[in-house]
DNA sequence: TCCTCTAGCTTGGAC
DNA sequence: GTCCAAGGTAGAGGA
């Protein structure tokens, strides 16, 4: 990895076009040809960037950018769609170069996935007298988050059942024709904004044309969700479930699932 | 700025938790309090980061930590969420500071603003014989990108004038009751996805409500769209239309236009 | 490979 | 402040 703090202008080319005027910045330049160009403040995104494969090669300026005060030239140029940067540099600040090795990566927890695993283990959180059907339940359009079905086959029943499989699986053997399942199709977000409800529309209006699974019910499951979503979800009969990461990560460490 | 080169293990807590083992990398400590954590490689996003505004606290290891060979502590916290992101530093390989100054910002050209421009001022693009109503139109859920209408009052009279608002004047003028205006709904996009599709269904439900302006045709208008996104436009009898941005630039640069 | 969806998205703008 | 939409979105994961 290549540090350089250096008075520089730079120009994008590529989807865009960007510029940006001569100013000191930090160049990082990374073993996999990556760039990066950085100011003192802003975000952790670069004001300017390659992304590998790319190459990075210096050039010596032409006699009119070296009158400009250019003393050298970097263009970074991506090894297919064409996109280049183009830094001109006018003064060098600082510059080292370091190895550092293979990164070990990042590990992670509390991203949508987790989230998914432990609704899916703690189905109760949508409603009583669910079970899973499937995680991931596939269709035409994609894979709908969770898909759940309605064990509701008397009271009488439950009371002296565990919820959950064992119920579900007395229905099934039920001999006097079981009620018809319902079905429940859970989107799973860590915020819902209202592209969740459309996602989630879009999958019932397919799985309600399907007579094994129809009718489906829609639930939208998520950590936050925006105020529009909730009212959008009320307008096309999807309910809304906040969930609590902590409190389910809780219940999970505490009691074996049953799945 | 503060660039670190360190072996360290980094602990994120937060929106989610993650973990970076012990290993190489940059510490990239900003003016405004941010700290980015890069390895050498992956993307332009750092491993790990804080995000202004933050503070950074420099702290000495406990007996425990430094027997783990830890020599520094660095914590940054969050001035509003909480969140934390606490640096275990084994050893400082490299450590210098530089005064960058303030940086004077990037300059684009090319993103959805410049395309709903440019489209707005050669609306032929989207289909002959159609007038530019407004760009931003506004609705209840938001401005439409683009309210076009026709212009068609009878081949005739668009043969001996200019299109667009020449014609377009001649039929607001018609003495013989003019044949009812049909409006269409732009919705542009750099590139279109089924989002797009989406928002643009949403408003066509909203403005064919409106006997003023129904019945409203609808045009998704990119540089790129998604199979699924055509697709979905299609079951809806909304129409595609690709934009090439170079060539509507190259007519705005070579045509003056007409608003 | 293409295509989809997630993201500690980030960031900017409108209300 | 909250909420929504754009992004050179990037990156992962499945078909």
């Amino acid at each position: 990895m290549r540090l350089v703090i250096a008075r520089c202008s730079v120009d994008y080319t590529g989807r865009l076009t960007a510029h940006l005027p001569l100013a000191t910045r930090l160049l990082v330049h990374k073993g996999d040809g990556s760039l990066l160009v950085h100011s003192d403040g802003g975000s952790y995104k670069p004001l300017n960037w390659m992304s590998p494969p790319c190459t990075l090669t210096v050039e010596t300026p032409d006699a009119e950018a070296a009158e400009e005060g250019v003393v050298e030239l970097w263009r970074v140029t991506h090894a297919k769609s064409g996109d280049a940067l183009l830094v001109r540099i006018h003064e060098v600040i600082h510059d080292t170069t370091h190895d550092l090795g293979v990164d070990p990566g990042l590990i992670k927890d509390g991203v949508e996935a987790d989230l998914q695993r432990l609704l899916a283990e703690q189905v109760d959180v949508i409603g009583d007298g669910l079970a899973l059907v499937r995680r991931e339940f596939p269709t035409a359009i994609g894979p709908v988050d969770l898909m759940l079905r309605t064990v509701t086959a008397g009271v009488s029943v439950e009371i002296d059942v565990p919820p959950g499989v064992e119920a579900d699986v007395h229905v099934s053997a039920a001999p006097a024709g079981p009620a018809p399942a319902r079905h429940v199709a859970v989107e799973v977000k860590r915020r819902a904004g209202i592209d969740a409800v459309e996602q989630l529309t879009r999958y019932l209006e397919l799985l309600n044309r399907d007579p094994h699974l129809a009718p489906v019910r829609g639930v939208l499951a998520a950590q936050s969700i925006a105020p529009q979503a909730k009212t959008l979800a009320g307008d096309r009969g999807i309910d809304t479930v906040v969930l609590d990461y902590d409190a389910m990560k809780g219940i999970q460490s505490g009691i074996p699932t049953l799945f």
